[in-house]
RNA sequence: CGGGGUAUAGCGCAGUCUGGUAGCGCAUCUGCUUUGGGAGCAGAGGGUCGUUGGUUCGAAUCCAGCUGCCCCGACCA
């Protein structure tokens, strides 16, 4: 390819209205352009990379003996009202109606489609298992789009669901894919985790989410320093460090009549923040008798709403209340609250439940109790794990500390389990002859949010630099005075031909400009490997090498250059 | 959905307060020169100032509605 025939508009100024780094370089260097919030076109260059992503994806789901199929990105209301998620799924599901006023939505993911072909085509266990993946256009109509492509409403992912008879073979097909998936992220060569993760809305028992370190990922990871635990923050499990001391003081009264955060009690009375507890208010589930219960975590801690929303005395979906509500069941406002004469279940946070000597507001409004002590000034609370992990908190395995670190989620796998195919009445005969309902597994890639994982991971300040395996051309040449001596043009086509021989992806800037622009672009764009060709290393028979991460170029016999580049693609995957 | 911005040439911006028929840089086109890190000279083209309505002799500018886009929050396989 060369430049001169190339759509490739780039931008020497950095865009307007872009936070992240991923998108301003992917709309500089000319990979997308915004059609509308959350929607791109992929520009040549973009579009190269993204297929460098669905390769290897799709020769990894092959070899891990999955199966490409493609479904409709339209799917009928009928099928999503049998698994019950037409009621489920808000405003992100995108529904329309056809001529006929029939229902139907955008597919923001393929469960139901997948499972109404197995349950039709599928018949006996001697046909399982069975793996089955897309890639393909999704679409969830979200709240914001942001960040480009990282958070954008219309995206490719690779989409994968395998189909066992029973619970044993979804563990094996579900570990097929994790290690799949390892082998992808390997051959991106990016640095990234698999971590253990809540399985959220979707359900189902096992789920792990694959995530790109980058500090402008939206999730926080945690991990410990000691073994190979790691978790996303809203799973992270966080284990009581220490054992409750014996109690020192005598609860008092204080009056607090300003004092209604826990900043203001720490400043205000000389009260470590260690000794504080926030007491919050939720709506209970129906084994509860009351309707509320209060949630109690420590004073430096933040309450960790997944885990709150799966604990069984706690309403789904997490509804804190509000604030006349807890006025007239608690009797005080929401800053003086404690679990002191509290008249609702209390449900104590691991942590708090082994401090001792600690303040609290006393549910009445304007004062707090400090030296409170569990069993003595009130009962022995419930406990749970209820809170964020924090750097520094005690790994659940004994191995260490957690270290927390942002991570951008690139993939997700799940033991699904029966949630589906229950719903959906897919069964085969079983070697007894009997209707077996089968067990599934579900597992997404990003495809178009790796890309941008890719940038914010491997950039500098003159644009991207590509790991070779994603890079869109793998080597770029700059002939530099072609105008004045003819044999520099010769030498770069011949180069350019010699490396395509070799399968190789070769840009060549035929462009009519000075060098500056175009290594500035070739610089942008990231292309690994940069060849300049000049009357100045002809003379010597030479020609200059560059590797896009590298500071200082290196110079090359002209009959060599084929066979060092070839050298250097031990790089490539 | 709450809160806050913003909309003028392909891109980035000025002009709006104080109303008088639109300007700068980059990019584009033509010609000549120029080729080791975002060239020079000369010339040229390009905007119903987001949209609708109002005020006015006159609106990019003042007023009101609408829409798009962006940010913060809530939301999220």
């Amino acid at each position: 390819m060369r430049t001169s025939q190339l759509l490739l508009p780039t931008l020497k100024e950095d865009p307007v209205d872009t936070v992240v780094i991923s998108h301003k370089l992917m709309l500089r260097a000319g990979m997308i352009r915004q059609l509308a919030s959350g929607l791109y076109t992929w520009l040549p260059l973009g579009l190269r990379v993204l297929k460098k992503v669905e390769r290897i994806v799709r020769e990894e789901m092959d070899r891990a003996g999955a199966q490409e199929v493609l479904m409709s990105g339209v799917q009928p209301a009928e099928l999503w009202q049998e698994s019950g998620r037409w009621g489920q799924f808000g405003p992100e599901l995108l529904r329309l109606k056809d001529r006929h006023e029939r229902d139907f939505c955008l597919g923001p993911t393929h469960e139901e489609v997948v499972t109404d072909i197995i349950r039709r085509e599928v018949n006996s266990y001697k046909q399982l298992p069975l793996n089955l993946y897309q890639v393909q256009t999704k679409f969830r109509d979200e709240v914001r789009p942001r960040f480009g492509v990282m958070r954008s409403r219309e995206f490719i992912m690779k989409d994968a669901y395998s189909f066992d008879i029973n619970e044993d073979g979804m563990r094996k097909s579900y570990q097929a894919m994790y290690d799949a998936y390892c082998r992808i992220f390997d051959r991106f060569g990016l640095d990234y985790r698999a971590v253990l993760a809540d399985s959220g809305a979707i359900g189902g028992s096992g789920s792990q989410e694959f995530h790109v370190l980058a500090d402008s990922g939206e999730d926080d990871i945690v991990f410990s320093n000691g073994s190979d635990y790691a978790a996303n923050v809203e799973k992270a499990e966080c284990i009581a460090s220490g054992t409750r001391q014996a109690s020192e003081e005598e609860m008092r009264k204080i009056e607090t009549p300003t004092q209604k955060t826990i900043e203001a009690l720490v400043n205000d009375f000389d009260l470590a923040i260690e000794k504080t507890v926030k007491t919050l208010i939720v709506r209970a589930s129906d084994v509860c008798e009351s309707d509320f219960v209060a949630l109690i975590v420590r004073g430096d801690h933040t309450l960790n709403e997944v885990k709150a929303e799966n604990h069984a005395m706690v309403a789904s979906p997490l509804t804190f209340a509000t604030e006349a509500e807890i006025k007239s069941i608690m009797g005080a406002g929401p800053g003086s609250l404690g679990p002191v004469n509290c008249p609702i279940p209390v449900i104590a946070d691991r942590q708090v439940a082994i401090c001792s000597d600690f303040g609290a507001g006393a549910n009445e409004d304007g004062w707090h109790y400090f030296g409170i002590n569990w069993g003595r000034d009130c009962a022995e609370p419930e406990t749970a794990d209820l809170r964020n992990a924090v750097e520094g908190d005690p790994a659940p395995d004994g191995s260490g500390t957690y270290l927390i670190r942002r991570g951008i989620e690139v993939g997700h796998v799940f033991q699904l389990g029966q949630k589906y195919s229950e719903a959906m009445n897919a069964t085969v005969l079983d070697e007894n002859g009997k209707q077996s309902t089968l067990f599934m597994g579900c597992y997404g890639i990003g495809v178009t949010r790796i890309v941008a994982a890719a940038i914010e991971q491997r950039h500098d300040d003159r644009g991207i630099c590509w790991p070779p395996s994603l890079a869109p051309f793998d080597v770029c040449i700059v002939p530099i005075g072609g105008n004045k001596n003819r044999a520099v043009d010769e030498e770069a086509l011949r180069i350019q031909s010699e490396l395509q021989a070799k399968g190789l992806d070769v840009l060549l800037d035929d462009r009519n400009m000075g060098p500056g622009p175009r290594f500035a672009d070739m610089d942008l764009i990231g292309i690994p490997v940069r060849i300049v060709v000049s009357a100045k290393t002809l003379e010597d028979s030479e020609v200059e090498l560059k590797q896009r991460i590298e500071n200082e170029a290196s110079r090359v016999p002209l009959g060599d250059v084929v066979d060092v580049v070839m050298t250097l693609e031990w790089l490539k995957s």
